[in-house]
DNA sequence: CATAAATTCGTAATCATTCCTATTTTTAAT
DNA sequence: ATTAAAAATAGGAATGATTACGAATTTATG
């Protein structure tokens, strides 16, 4: 993988953000630092950044994808009535060894709960 | 909420089918009973079914949501690679107390864990 | 039966994402 | 510093799952 500017702007932004941006998103914020990028830029960018493990793609069952760059390992809680994204800490390894032993799968490094979050439990 | 024998016809493929279809495969598999039934109902009764909570929209990541009929209560869990789904058991009720804590949710009632499944893992 | 409300079918529209290609940038070797 | 190959970009077109729409049909109720 090559040195990119504007990959480099995209990162950036990400590091900066942690408000879990849709692709749409980011190019907003990306595009105030380096005008002319295109959106193709952005999204080819998210998916190989995604592929490497640098940056987590988060589907929360809308219309849009999610992203989120990787620091610290934590979990996400999706409210399922206004989309929201919140972080979590859980104890994934514990969970990934119980999968293991009940599943097909060979593990698990990523955990997504979805809820209601206090907001729209209040307002229902 | 009226009766209709199209709607019938797909909470009885969605009973008869345990391997999380997607809206497009319910289409197909409804369309051999109702042959004339048309898209757009297909997706207008999942929308509606999910909203009362008879229907669980599960989203993979991919392309296409998939949908499993609510039977008991258990959680999934999605290969990043191969993009299959399979059912787990976790203790909801303790992510939930343990979510409602930390977080702005006041609770979960459904976890999707994200992992490489055992014949991805073989293959790579 | 008659009426209103709900639902359907079929198709058109939407719109996030992916694809395409000519051009530009980066890298590494000479 | 040049050069050639590989990687990346910009911008716009294409894709395709999903949603929206409206006329026609079906269901519920008295």
């Amino acid at each position: 993988m090559n040195f990119s500017r504007q990959r480099e702007s995209i990162i950036n932004i990400l590091k900066l953000n942690y408000e879990h941006p849709t692709a749409y998103r980011i190019y907003e914020l990306v595009k105030e630092i380096e005008p002319t990028i295109s959106k193709s830029t952005v999204y080819r960018n998210l998916e190989q950044l995604v592929e490497l493990g640098k940056v987590r793609k988060i589907s929360t069952g809308g219309n849009f994808e999610h992203y989120d760059i990787v620091r610290d390992s934590h979990s996400h809680a999706i409210c399922k009535c206004c989309g929201n994204i919140f972080d979590v800490n859980l104890d994934v390894e514990k969970i990934a060894n119980f999968i293991k032993n009940q599943t097909e799968m060979s593990g698990c490094n990523e955990i997504i709960v979805m809820g209601i979050c206090k907001d729209c439990e209040k307002e229902n």
